[in-house]
DNA sequence: GGGACCATAGCACGACCGTTCGTGCTATAC
DNA sequence: GTATAGCACGAACGGTCGTGCTATGGTCCC
């Protein structure tokens, strides 16, 4: 196993920037060694001795695209109270994400599980946990919010991640198929619209804060 | 181009049988001549010449697809009084079509969906037609819905439609990402939750109706 | 019973797939 | 100034892709 030089690092990176843009758009079976090499001008062998196998360079990226998203959307989003200020953090970067075009061919771990759900393999269990400690991130900040009184103690927070969850994933498909941003605004409001008919008397004063905070 | 003979046709059909199976699973791209004729155990050539392109089969087998939503989604749902009866009716059958694993891979077109949403082409815009048509199906049934006074008038057709058919969607996905189906059962919550939340009081009474007929 | 014709098979093609191999660069370590 | 190791290259492998061309078996009509 050689090691890594900050050369070779980089050139890494820069492999598996241009991999998660063209994964996004034809998929991560659809992102073939002899595409990537014409992309990037290299020669095939070359990327490929970077990785010793397809399946290596497939995980490869989706960890690079967990990256992005850790930055882009996890960690902003986190960094709200607990509650539904995490919760409306999370979907509302989530949705920036795919507003601003990050992944050229939208949400890439919304393409690797539509890609990857009816086949078995390690790919498949891999985007199936990343996506399951999405959900989980989600639950939990329902959870805290129920906890912390501003969602009502009726509410599921399993139901509620799920419902948020579907808004979000479903814009990405319309989104690209019709190339049409209006359906973020359907996200967006099938989101507020979710969360609101979830929340306390306490939770409201904490939502309308967080549109006019001046108030 | 040959004209089609009873024994052919049938041939035809039991081939785009197998191919729309294949296709949820691993795609329309995926779909592979090879693939489909050794499953039938014929000769690639044999099969080819049936449709002449790879395109064309691509696109027959989505025909095929069609069909089988036509025959077990769209006509019994609409069979149903206009307004929330058929958007009930609609969203119902879908969801049990899933659940009853009529495609071997999860909805058809939902997978068409997210593999051609970013690629252009005939395929591409042939499936975004037809989803076009379903989400006008579900608009249809919700303007009706609040033309007939079942619906309370606040409400946007567009947006209930988009919400209604993520929850469905999104069900898809996570059910045979994780081989769980309680997420058809929080699919079926949300979708009642989101009617409910928009029906009026009329419409309460054909919601309540309609899960104890008896009353 | 012969001819038209559809359905299917066999075979070959060029392109591209993932992968392997041998071979040079080039920069650092001694 | 030379040895070493990481990095990238071109060429080639066996395999599969979609797509042609040609031949033959089956079926039906005159």
């Amino acid at each position: 196993m050689p090691t890594q030089t900050p050369r070779g690092y980089a050139t890494k990176q820069g492999i598996l920037e241009v991999a998660t843009a063209i994964a996004s758009v034809e998929g991560l079976e659809g992102l073939t060694l002899g595409r990537l090499a014409t992309d990037l001008a290299m020669s095939k062998s070359g990327l490929f001795a970077h990785f010793g196998s397809k399946e290596e360079l497939q995980l490869a990226t989706i960890e690079h695209a967990r990256q992005t998203y850790v930055d882009q959307v996890i960690r902003p989003g986190l960094a709200h109270e607990p509650g539904i200020a995490t919760l409306h953090g999370l979907c509302d970067r989530y949705v920036a994400l795919m507003e601003r075009r990050v992944f050229p061919g939208g949400c890439f771990f919304a393409a690797a599980m539509a890609e990857f759900d009816a086949r078995p393999g390690v790919v498949r269990d891999t985007i199936a946990s990343l996506q399951r400690q999405w959900l989980d991130m989600l639950e939990t900040a329902a959870s805290d919010g129920i906890r912390r009184g501003e969602l009502d103690g009726s509410v599921d927070p399993v139901q509620l991640a799920f419902e948020l969850e579907a808004a979000m994933l479903s814009a990405n498909w319309y989104f690209h198929l019709y190339s049409d941003a209006r359906f973020f605004v359907l996200s967006r409001s099938a989101v507020q619209r979710t969360v609101s008919a979830a929340v306390s008397p306490k939770g409201r004063r904490i939502l309308e804060g967080a549109v006019a905070p001046g108030a």
